[in-house]
DNA sequence: TGGATGGTTCGTTACGCACCGAACCATGAA
DNA sequence: TTCATGGTTCGGTGCGTAACGAACCATCCA
């Protein structure tokens, strides 16, 4: 009864509702001074400074100082992976919060997750690049083949990053329940959709809001027909 | 702040140490009843009973009643899921715990998860089959192909669990981070291996063990040689 | 019908911990 | 040097909740 890691411990941390919403907002892998957590958990700067302490001492976050600020980000992208796994069972058993904002629907059709691009958005460019062959699905690991190389080259994806494998790696969506575009490759990919304009960063919540033309650029750029799909 | 479902309740659920122990007691997917819920989480049955029934309402868990008995179980695999995503979060931030005992090295090489076999021979398993192409990963989802679907019928199982696409899922391992095979399809072999008698359910833990003769047999079906991977 | 066992309900206790305000320590700007 | 700002430390308060024992209800067995 007392083997394996006390994940209890991991998730008492999560489970606390001002911590849970620091989390959130560092879900998109940026990092973020102390005062802008607790401004947006709704505590006190030394309620949020206590609780970063405790969520850096389990090695949930890091921090780095830079002058008179600290800059909190989370630790690795596994942290992002578990509290998007604990929304996707919440969603499921309907723990939906009280006020679904206007922003909530936002969320579902494109945010970022800790650099790259998810919701129907992520899901889309995911399944048109595996659609046409760009990239397989091989044992616990995404592989991008030559013409899918050359495709995301042609897009504007810096080629030094589209030869490692590990820069490629599925997420699965708590909105969508399905695998995305992870790791470096989808950072790339995130980067290039707002360098290009298509889309710009929502100033205070993780949603990524398109413009007319950049969603028409990304539909034409990223096609998905679902009943091709198997 | 307030979009998106609210996973801190979910967290703050199983943050509790002694529902967690209960959590982790019924990962293998059977249905324990609450004295014996109890008994391995060290409390009192009127505090079993009220955990479990907040578990129930949070629809964590599911009981039905039989006879004077309650029997409880997981909601889903996406329990475990979440719960696994956090042993493997504890277990990168270094929180071990503390009694490290005789039964965790057994857990780490096989161990049973929602039914199907995790650890070190569920990834040997999954392994296997693919490299020897008779399993694909395909998007998000394990693809059965026709080799693989006779060879699993020789193996023994039912030729009706082998058509359907649902039941071949790939599932996340915290103890050793790759992928093992779940689903339906993990479930069968899991129970067709206990059924020939090459290992059997450790009595009060999740870990499954090999016997010797077992052991041999079962690297015989399912050879694995990591070099030849990709 | 009696006793035993599994579960639940209730009242009580006690511990943990999130939170705030005030004071204090840095850094950067005037 | 002086003021302002970001962050931390320290006491103290209060709420939430996990835990237990005792009593109660239901089911199975003898």
């Amino acid at each position: 009864m007392k083997d394996g890691p006390n994940f209890a411990l991991i998730a008492a941390l999560i489970g606390d509702p001002a911590r849970a919403e620091i989390l959130s907002q560092l879900m998109d892998g940026r990092a973020l001074t102390v005062g802008e957590l607790a401004m947006s958990a709704n505590v006190g700067r030394p309620t949020a400074s206590a609780h970063l302490a405790k969520l850096e001492a389990a090695g949930l976050v890091l921090s780095v100082r830079q002058g008179r600020n600290r800059y909190v980000r989370l630790s690795g992208a596994d942290v992002a992976h578990t509290v998007e796994s604990l929304m996707l069972l919440a969603e499921r058993t309907g723990h939906r919060r009280i006020r679904t904002g206007p922003r909530d629907p936002a969320l579902r059709e494109a945010r970022s997750c800790y650099g790259h691009l998810a919701g129907a958005k992520g899901i889309q460019m995911l399944n048109s690049l595996h659609q046409r062959d760009f990239i397989l699905r091989q044992h616990d690991r995404l592989h991008l083949r030559d013409e899918g190389r050359s495709f995301l080259t042609e897009f504007g994806i810096s080629p030094d990053l589209l030869s490692a494998e590990a820069a490629c790696v599925a997420c699965l969506d708590w909105s969508e329940r399905k695998d995305h575009l992870a790791g470096r490759l989808g950072s790339a990919c995130l980067d290039r959709i707002l360098a290009l304009g298509w889309a710009r960063r929502d100033t205070d919540s993780r949603a990524i809001r398109f413009n007319p033309k950049g969603l028409r650029e990304f539909d034409s750029a990223f096609p998905f027909t679902p009943h091709l799909s198997r």
